[in-house]
DNA sequence: GACTGGCACTCATTACAGTCGAGTGCCAGG
DNA sequence: CCTGGCACTCGACTGTAATGAGTGCCAGTC
């Protein structure tokens, strides 16, 4: 597959006219715009190849071309440079990320500065319960035979449960459970508790057997096993720029995609580093976002992923400018977060 | 304007009609649907009335009659009928709601819920912070300097907040900040703890005054005065059905919309009493929503409010299910949360 | 006075034909 | 290997005609 150098900027040049003014994009137009220094006919020769090669296609015999799913994964891996932030960039990412008050608050504002920045939808995970570890652990009686266990991770995360003793228990009980508890598991990772819950009810004193062992199976079922991931959305009026060209006329599907928690948690959550990751089109496994691209990447303290974020826009979209912003936000939040 | 039993009869099936089909009714096509016992002359001549008035309205001379939001506004408040819950949206309401693991979960199980069987888009706003009180205060230290503050409502809300403290505190004044904290708030209502709050510094000694000063300023700063309200969002997929021809051609103002919590606070959580509001397209005072219809209602245990729920589709909508199922869940959603 | 059948009229929708032009593929010549 | 030229394709647009659902009105009937 002889693709010269020409070619490859005739593909850059479709792909960046195409991205800028959503129309198939023909030979004439080509040459007028770049400085490709042949003629039309020439470029449509290059074009013919690159047809054949699966990087571009036609909609109908009389127009332009399009850049295919294939034509973008080659622009993304090979012909985009990094386009750095403009400053105004960089000032409204800071602006935006200081005054948040609590975790919930930090990741809102996150995801609806990426959402703004991006002029597309975005997603941002909490930090990952799995991946963090136990600050303290409160017990908060509600009633005698009813806690409320408070847990709070390193990373500002909050979850709480309620607990529905076997039997009731009187005050200095409890206090004795919570001390228990956080003398023994303050620190450790969440995916490192099992075992150490489990001896937590193995060593506890007779009386405090029972409710240690409620206790226990609440905090194992509820918080390590299906370890509860939340994410947040935001700029789904993003979806309709570009009126119903993109995403192949209905929103339809992309709208069902993003309400489905686990399907997003799976899109931007499954990096365990902080390493960029671009799906183009078909690339995706989700049906549903066969038609759109995603654009994600870990976020953390150090290279580590505390969690995911990205976002989720049509294939034609401006992937040098994406990436640099989804880069750029997912270490300022990273940042943000270590300083907790 | 003399709307006889008749007229309101055509008028309530035009639009029966108009919902089912999503069409523009004919006269003819009424008498053969309904057994209105008169020829469609007759029903021309009532509609051209209908017309006059202001209920219905022709989308052009040659079609059928469509009808207005003031149709809709007259359907809803003389001409339908209760519509009772089917068993099994009854069962699902059950079946859904139980199981909840915590707040969060009752939550945004509720919104999915109502999203589901009324096949629009539902949302549900938290607990209103203001209208809560406080069920206990924990100080979690984080570093010497830095203090994690949790408070936990009686309608299990959970909020923590970052306390920059002016200088090092040991451990023991964190204790006794937290004693004195709990003894003073825990019980009264949000709104009722700035004094309360006030004396605490007051009162306090001279060794924790710093520390409860800072700490006061963030309780009543950021918990308090902006009481964080919260909601939750689902089923924007449901936009979508009807092709584009609900919402006048493009989703963009309601999802513009949907992403403003402020907006849809004033929308479903204004209402104090746990009556059922039904808000027919101009009627909407944001201009984002004037294609669009609401259907809310506060929950609680009681009378009283804790917060609202609703769910917002296009004006040509079936009222009587929706305020129905509407009302049936605010309704186990408030028994829920008295459990607690 | 209220209802009905009949009829002329309106107008969105659909189908079809024709024109236009952007863009292509191919080829012969430099 | 590049280029200018040329025939060709086919979507977009325009204009016209046919279709038919639905109406408003009127004269007649109960």
């Amino acid at each position: 597959m002889g693709l010269d150098d020409r070619k490859l900027a005739v593909l850059r040049a479709i792909v960046e006219d195409y991205v800028a003014t959503q129309e198939p994009v023909g030979s004439k137009a080509l040459v007028e715009r770049h400085q490709l220094g042949v003629s039309p006919a020439t470029v449509r020769n290059d074009m013919a190849v690159l047809e054949e090669e699966g990087y571009i296609r036609q909609p109908h015999t009389s127009a332009g071309r399009v850049p295919t799913d294939r034509g973008y994964r080659l622009f993304v891996d090979r012909l985009s440079r990094v386009k750095p932030l403009s400053p105004a960039e960089r000032r409204a990412i800071e602006r935006f990320l200081v005054g948040a008050v609590d975790l919930d608050d930090v990741v809102h504002r996150t995801v609806r500065l990426l959402a703004q920045l991006t002029r597309q939808v975005a997603v941002v995970q909490y930090p990952s319960l799995a991946r963090s570890s136990v600050r303290h652990l409160e017990l908060v009686p509600i009633s005698t035979t009813r806690l409320m266990l408070v847990m709070i991770a390193d990373t500002g995360r909050v979850e709480q449960r309620l607990v529905e003793l076997p039997a009731p228990v009187p005050a200095d009980t409890v206090t004795d459970l919570r001390r228990l508890v956080n003398e023994k598991l303050v620190g450790s990772r969440l995916s490192e508790t099992p075992p150490l819950v489990q001896a937590l009810v193995e060593e506890s004193a007779a009386h405090l057997r029972p409710a240690m062992t409620t206790l226990a199976t609440v905090l194992l079922e509820t918080l390590v096993e299906r370890h509860e991931e939340r994410i947040a959305l935001a700029g789904t009026a993003n979806l309709t720029r570009g009126g119903l060209l993109d995403f192949q006329g209905s929103l339809r599907p992309i709208l069902e995609a993003l309400e489905e928690e686990v399907v997003m948690l799976k899109l931007i959550g499954e990096a365990e580093s902080t390493t960029t990751r671009v799906l183009i089109g078909d690339e995706n496994e989700i049906d549903n976002l066969r038609a759109a691209s995603v654009v994600s990447t870990g976020y953390g303290p150090g290279a580590t992923a505390l969690g995911g974020l990205g976002v989720l826009g049509p294939t034609r979209m401006d992937y040098p400018g994406t990436i640099a912003t989804v880069r750029a936000v997912a270490r300022y939040v990273g940042e943000l977060l270590a300083q907790n």
